[in-house]
DNA sequence: CTTGCTCATTTTGTATGCGAACTCTGCTTA
DNA sequence: TAAGCAGAGTTCGCATACAAAATGAGCAAG
């Protein structure tokens, strides 16, 4: 019965963590790719951490399970959860209907306060970019595609997609490419200047272009696993591990 | 401590019910419309219904909070959610982005066996209209909408499509003009036709509009509540009770 | 050297108990 | 008559306790 490790709530030192504050930790986790599909999220251990007993834990994990970023194997406990190709399709399937239709709908109702916004959120792109901050750019990328829904309005798409972006990163953890690059660095300023236009279908399709350079990245072929060499088919394990 | 009022999971009659068959039962509750906005979900109640723990029960309304489908108030326990005019009018515009693109994506990749379930399926509404069998119309007017989803075999959106229709229920049932009438009777089978043609665009325009007629059922206007004489502002509450 | 078994340890799943917050009812007081 | 207060009763929030299941180590047998 140690002291917590974690601070609790963002407001109050000493106040205890709500369930909704673990989740939204573990989420953080997950979107800052600290969190690595597979990876065992062990009740007591998260207790001890956040300074409050299994229960409130577990309600937390409830939730992560709910929202797909967790899966739970019966007796087994709780794990990030790891996206198969086929779901994997599935997410980007769904991007690619969403995202488009918003970046269109924005470019048509945008104010200068929008775009205000959006210039200065690729300016802090371009300085981790240049700066070499990875950790930084890899957040911020995924963020781009909030701020859109943000600046809708809508906050419910806002939610649906910080949802979905949770999960692309865990996709990508999961498949992406050995000679992976990162977003190129145009993309977004392109549709930046598409919404600053006014050009709703200029902007659906340069989101649309995007999100199918994400999908490029990405080894979503399902192999036929014909393989009776074991030797040769475990050899090289993937990608379950925390490096 | 009497017995269980309600069977347990479908599989066995005697195992106890998970979180998640508590989960179902009340989202299948709320997606019949016979749990209303705001209705009360107590925990020692719903306990000794499903002859579990209040730990359970517990567990399933925190997934229920997390879906959007019940709110929490602290200390004052879980209701049905009673969703705002604003958060019916982005429910709406959500759906008006995702269902053309879905049914236009199914009229072009559709097989005969994806025809054969949609006409078996309008011909179960059709049934149900003429046999005034309301309770079952509503259900399957509504599952629709899901089966479109299911015919493009992504799960995922399957999954996000049943949580806004829960949503779209609780919405109706808070905001419907008094003098709505159900969904006009031709309007799916357009779509279907549409999906018959392989004619992408006419489905998408058919599906748009039909979520149109769906928001105009709807009083949405959000009227100043300047109302200082409180017999008046009182007199006809905004449909909260079970009638 | 491999395979199969047993037992201690760890981890999860569920119920129960206790304290805190809220609601409701009835009494007091102006 | 109406407002305010106090008490009991109810309901929720959380931690703890205990039972069931799985993991891993160690040992014995083939």
């Amino acid at each position: 019965m140690s002291k917590p490790i974690l601070t609790g709530s963002q407001r109050h030192e000493g106040a205890a963590p709500s369930d909704q504050d673990i989740y939204d930790r573990i989420f953080e986790a997950v979107l800052d790719r600290r969190l690595r599909p597979g990876a065992h999220l062990r009740e007591a251990s998260l207790a001890e951490m956040f300074g409050v007993s299994r229960t409130k834990v577990r309600q937390a994990l409830g939730k992560l399970i709910q929202a797909g970023i967790a899966e739970q194997r019966p007796n087994r406990g709780t794990a990030v959860a790891a996206p198969t190709k086929q779901q994997t399709r599935e997410l980007l399937d769904l991007r690619a209907i969403l995202e488009p239709a918003l970046a269109s709908d924005l470019a048509q109702r945008r104010s200068p306060a929008h775009l205000e916004r959006l210039r200065r959120h690729i300016a802090r792109e371009d300085a981790a970019r240049s700066g070499e901050q990875n950790a930084d750019l890899i957040r911020l990328t995924g963020e781009f595609h909030l701020l859109l829904a943000e600046l809708l309005g809508n906050g419910l798409i806002h939610t649906l997609l910080t949802g979905l972006e949770a999960k692309t990163c865990l996709s990508i953890l999961s498949y992406a490419r050995p000679d992976n690059c990162a977003c190129l660095p145009h993309e977004h300023r392109d549709i930046l200047d598409a919404i600053a236009d006014r050009d709703g279908d200029r902007a659906r399709r340069h989101m649309a272009l995007h999100l199918e350079h994400v999908r490029a990245e990405l080894d979503l072929e399902e192999r036929a696993p014909d393989v009776f060499d074991l030797t040769a088919a475990l050899a090289v394990p993937p990608r379950r591990r925390a490096r």
